[in-house]
DNA sequence: TAGCAATTGTCTCACGTTGTCATAAGCGGA
DNA sequence: TCCGCTTATGACAACGTGAGACAATTGCTA
């Protein structure tokens, strides 16, 4: 901690000569009670015994009121919770479900997948255990480690976007999120790439827009693949062939730093003769970095030409002016989906492809 | 006795028989071997004691070279992790840092407080338990609980701007990080923002900007009047006075969904008979919004207008055209501190203070 | 008075690990 | 042969919980 500046005033030099001394009165906090350690401790409290107090933590209706309400006053007073390691020792289940977060904790969006398998984990009284890991890095391996000491029942991989992805089995069960195996010996959550090209495709032929242009992600992204069908296929059935209206925007390989050719894409494009009446971007991130170009060119999205997406990423979507027109990807209940198969148990290699959502704002 | 019963005679080869019988159909997962559960299912294996496997992995050095290289070997094999549950129960230590992210996990950048936390807590060998919680609710009751089950020996509070919070001492320590009690109650970590406002004034003033105006953040935001400040001193230390170049540009109050007021204020800042040189932003994403206002005027940051900021909000900061100049606030940083404070315990109200870093682009 | 239900308590075990203490084997010296 | 010592290994208890078996007590009814 180089950086760190202290304060304390005076009394730094002694209070760290003293640290000893001084922690002793750590324990005096009035506002709350002592956590008492045992359910022992509490029977001597309540004046009873220890299996009274355990029959009333295990919702045994063979208690009497009045003695289970002065052992639940005195549980709340004392703020006693049941130690989880007694209970796992005890009951042989852990009740933890592990979650591999490979790098998904570095976007906003994919926040969304955590909250929604932790909501879940609550919801059935599950411990979720949250790892911010890197593949192949010591990281995953660390994770591994703790997981199996806390005997979890079943883990959840999540990656940072939809791809391909070689877990090896192991005892226990997995649950690929926003990722799969190809050999399909894990369950997997994944967008439904190619619906969400397909329903914004749709949207924007209904909306009269005859003359789109589809900035796409790399050819090595599995969602770029499926879009692309999207797109294609949902011009198709509005009547009008799109397939020569795609564009690889992405120069860059999977993982590394982003690098956009949109800017050639864009002169290209508006240079032709039959110009676009609508730039759709394969992220929202492309999307801002459309609308500096199409600023620069004079060009006002909304206004001059029509600007859509996928991701609906917080907090760009909405700031940008005018607002982006996007398609959500449904994190929050792919996450949600996730831990319910993470809890529930999955048929082997079953996928669930989950459906995205359209935020209209003004650049369409 | 029944372990000597098991070991000894004739018993033995059917034992191993019918074992490799019994496990075959069940681990039938090729990759990996099955994990095997206990240090006495290790010892039976390994034809030794319980005791003697327990001293292999603790690594007492009491144990013959010959018998601990079989034992290993046999814990290699099967990839036994020794129970967390267990030792918590029998060394009465949890091992357990909470930390509490009130709403923190939503913002990219406030990721690394986690990171650096947990890359703390690996170091140590402690486990990090990773709630996200929205202080007040339902949520922030069941970490609590799930903490006081797992007797956690301290917890993180992590809050997403650097503001005061009112947490009530409980009987474990807390450290409070990107937040403070007004009370010192609590240990706390924060960004210094005096000193990131009064180092990037300073670099504005020494690279010739002379009319800068500081959009600052709401009057409700310790960090505004903390950078205000900064500004201030920073530029009477190079011979100038700005306390009449700050305006407060954020409309919303603190945790409200962003409302900026820099549309009015650059409008009157523009229209003044001396211009601006340089726009001050409170944050990185502030500056989007002024770069695209700035844009609208047919101003281009960087060429005809400098911009400088804080936060070093990834992506936005760098995919902003051109790249923003701005102060980084040091989360990574801050999430390790408070690790450390959580793990070696601080002085009561101790806070730390630490800097940022100026991250050059060309806005400025 | 016996019989019964409701309530509470006693006692025991098991979960997996590790600290304490005890035991066993080997070996040199008296 | 015995002692003292080292090296290596094993037996056992205990952490907190939850469950079963069963006894003890009270109050009520047949």
């Amino acid at each position: 901690m180089p950086q760190a500046s202290e304060e304390g005033g005076a009394a730094k030099g002694v209070a760290v000569a003293l640290g000893l001394v001084i922690v002793a009165p750590i324990g005096n906090c009035p506002t709350k009670a002592i956590a008492l350690s045992t359910q022992r401790e509490i029977a001597r409290r309540a004046k009873t015994s220890l299996k009274t107090v355990s029959r009333v933590i295990n919702r045994d209706p063979l208690v009497n009121a009045e003695t289970r309400a002065r052992i639940e006053a005195i549980i709340a007073e004392t703020g006693y919770e049941p130690s989880q390691a007694a209970r796992m020792m005890r009951s042989q289940r852990s009740n933890v479900i592990g979650f591999l977060a490979d790098g998904v904790a570095t976007t906003t969006s994919s926040i969304d997948l955590v909250r929604g398998a932790q909501d879940v984990a609550w919801e059935r009284g599950k411990q979720m255990m949250l790892f911010n890991i890197e593949r192949g890095t010591q990281s995953a391996d660390m994770a591994d480690s703790q997981l199996a000491a806390f005997r979890a029942e079943a883990i959840i991989y999540a990656a940072i976007f939809h791809q391909e992805v070689d877990i090896a089995p192991t005892g226990v069960p997995h649950v690929l999120l926003n990722c799969f195996d190809k050999s399909g010996r894990h369950a997997a959550v994944v967008p439904d790439d190619y619906q969400l090209a397909f329903e914004l495709t749709r949207i924007i032929y209904e909306r009269g827009y005859r003359r789109p242009v589809f900035l796409n992600l790399g050819t090595d992204i599995v969602a770029s693949h499926l879009r692309g069908k999207g797109f294609v296929d949902a011009a198709r059935a509005a009547g009008y062939e799109a397939s020569g209206r795609m564009h690889t925007a992405v120069l860059s390989p999977a993982g590394a730093p982003t690098k956009f050719g949109t800017r050639a894409i864009l002169a290209e494009v508006l240079g032709a003769d039959e110009k676009p009446d609508l730039i759709l971007c394969g992220q929202d991130i492309m999307a801002m970095n459309v609308y500096f170009e199409l600023g620069e060119l004079g060009l006002k999205p909304g206004r001059d030409i029509a600007v859509a997406s996928f991701d609906n990423l917080d907090p760009i979507a909405g700031l940008l002016q005018p607002g982006l027109s996007t398609m959500e990807l449904p994190y929050y209940d792919m996450g949600r989906a996730a831990m319910t198969l993470a809890i529930d148990g999955a048929k082997e290699g079953q996928t669930l492809r989950l459906k995205g959502k359209f935020i209209e704002r003004h650049s369409l």
